[in-house]
DNA sequence: CCGTGTGAAATCGTTCACAGCC
DNA sequence: GGCTGTGAACGATTTCACACGG
C-alpha cells in the first residue's frame, strides 16, 4: 500500500525512527510555533537547529525520516511544517486524556496549559481517596477508581496519567488498559507491566535530579564524596 | 577482588560511561531498595534487570563502567549494592536545592516525596509574583526573585528547579547560576542558554505526551491521517 | 553449576560531505 | 549563493559469548 512513487519512501516507510528524533520533532515544533508567532515565514535547518543547540545535520536528517518537507535553496515554510509536524505527531487533532491520581502533582498536571495547547485534554479524573471523590477540581468532577474501565471505554480515552503513589500503579494501569488506553504517561517511581501494544513513558523526578547530582560531580567513581 | 567496595578499574577512570547508564543506575538502585525491602539479600543481573526489562548483560556492562561489585557464583549483595549506588551518584548526602516557580507544578514539586527520598531538600523557594512573595507554603517562606543569587550563595545551593513560564525561564536560570548552582531542572518549555559548567536537565511533560502519542499511531507517515 | 566481568561483534544514531535544485 | 536530501563514515551503545571465580 505504501503510498506514493519513488524507492526513497522505503526507508519512511519502515518504523526505524530514531525514537530520540521524535523527541526532537516536538522540539523543532515547539520553535516553529515561537518563529510564526515572531512572523517569520521560512527556517533554514542551520537556523532551526541552532536555536536548539543541534546541528544542521541532524534537523535535515530528522525530518527526512518522514518525507520531504523543504525547498531547496529556501529552507523550510514554518506555516507548512508545523502542520506536517503536528500529522506526523497525531497532534492536529484533540485527544482525550483520563487522569489518575489528583495529589499534588496530578493537580498540576490537570491544570497544565502546556497540555492543552498539544490537543490533549483531561476528560476523566479519578482518585483511591474516597475522601476526594465526588469532588470538583478545575471543573472536572473526581470519580472513583471503580469507575475508571467503563468511563475510559465510554469516552473513548487514548491515554492514561499515572500520578498515583509507586504500589497503586500497577493496578491502576491495568485498569486503564482494560478500558482500553493505547498508552500510558507514568509518574509512578516503577516500572510497570504492560501488554506490550500499549505503550509507556515513564517520568521520574527523582531520576532527573539524581543525574544532575552525578554529572555535576564529574561522573566519580564508587567510594567517598 | 570484588570483596570490598570502591576500587577503580582502568575503565572506570574514563569518563566515558553512557549518560543512559546512569539514568538505569537509579532503576537499579530502586529495585535494589525495593528488594531490600522484601528481605533479599542479594539478586543476579538477571534478576534485577528482569524486573525492569533489561538484559542481564546491560546490567552487568552498566554496573561494570563503575567498578566490579558482584560476586561470581552469587550474584550482588543488595545493601552492599545500594551504598554503592548512591556513592556513584552521590545521593549518600543531602543537597539543597532551590525552587523557583511556586504554582501548580511547583508546589507539586515542593511536597514531591520522592526528591526528599533521594537526600534532595528544597531548601529556598521563590516567585515571580510579589503577591506570593512572603507567603509560606510547606513551612518555606516564598522569596523575591531578587534574593536568587544572594540566597544561592549564602546557603550553598547546588541545584536549581525551574518551575516557571518559558518567557522567564532564562532569566531566572541566569540568576541560579550567579548564585553558583552547578545543576539546573527545568519545566520551562523553551530550551535554555547555560555556562557549559552548569549542568541541564530539561522535563517538558507536553513532549512526553507527544511522543507516546507518536508511538501509538503507529509512526505513520505524514500526509494523511 | 551459577553468575560475574569483559573483549569482540553487532546494532543503532549522528555527523560528514557532496550531488542536485532554486 | 544558499539550502535540502541522503549515502557513507564515524562514533556510541547494546548484545553476544566465553573465560574465570566461588
Amino acid at each position: 500500500m505504501s503510498s506514493r512513487g519513488n524507492l526513497r519512501s522505503a526507508k519512511a516507510d519502515n518504523l526505524v525512527v530514531p525514537k530520540a528524533a521524535v523527541g526532537r520533532l516536538s522540539l523543532y515544533l515547539r520553535q516553529l510555533e515561537c518563529e510564526q508567532k515572531d512572523g517569520t515565514a521560512t527556517v533554514s535547518s542551520r537556523r532551526l537547529g541552532e536555536s536548539l543547540g543541534f546541528s544542521d545535520a541532524q534537523v535535515r536528517k530528522d525530518l527526512g525520516y518522514f518525507g520531504q518537507f523543504g525547498h531547496a535553496g529556501v529552507g523550510y515554510r514554518v506555516a507548512e511544517l508545523i502542520e506536517t509536524i503536528r500529522g506526523i505527531l497525531g497532534t492536529d487533532r484533540e485527544w482525550p486524556v483520563a487522569l489518575v491520581g489528583i495529589g499534588n502533582l496530578g493537580r498540576a498536571l490537570l491544570g497544565y496549559r502546556g497540555f492543552r495547547r498539544q490537543g490533549f485534554r483531561i476528560r476523566a479524573v479519578f482518585d483511591l481517596d474516597p475522601k476526594k471523590v465526588g469532588q470538583s477540581i478545575e471543573g472536572i468532577r473526581v470519580e472513583s477508581p471503580e469507575s475508571i474501565v467503563a468511563r475510559v471505554t465510554d469516552l473513548d480515552i487514548a491515554f492514561g496519567i499515572i500520578a498515583v503513589p509507586a504500589d497503586a500503579a500497577q493496578h491502576v494501569a491495568e485498569r486503564l488498559v482494560a478500558g482500553g488506553v493505547r498508552g500510558i504517561l507514568s509518574f509512578a517511581p516503577v516500572s510497570l507491566a504492560l501488554p506490550n501494544d500499549v505503550s509507556l513513558v515513564q517520568v521520574d523526578l527523582a531520576i532527573q535530579l539524581e543525574s544532575l547530582c552525578f554529572r555535576v560531580r564529574g561522573g566519580r567513581r564508587a567510594g567517598e564524596s
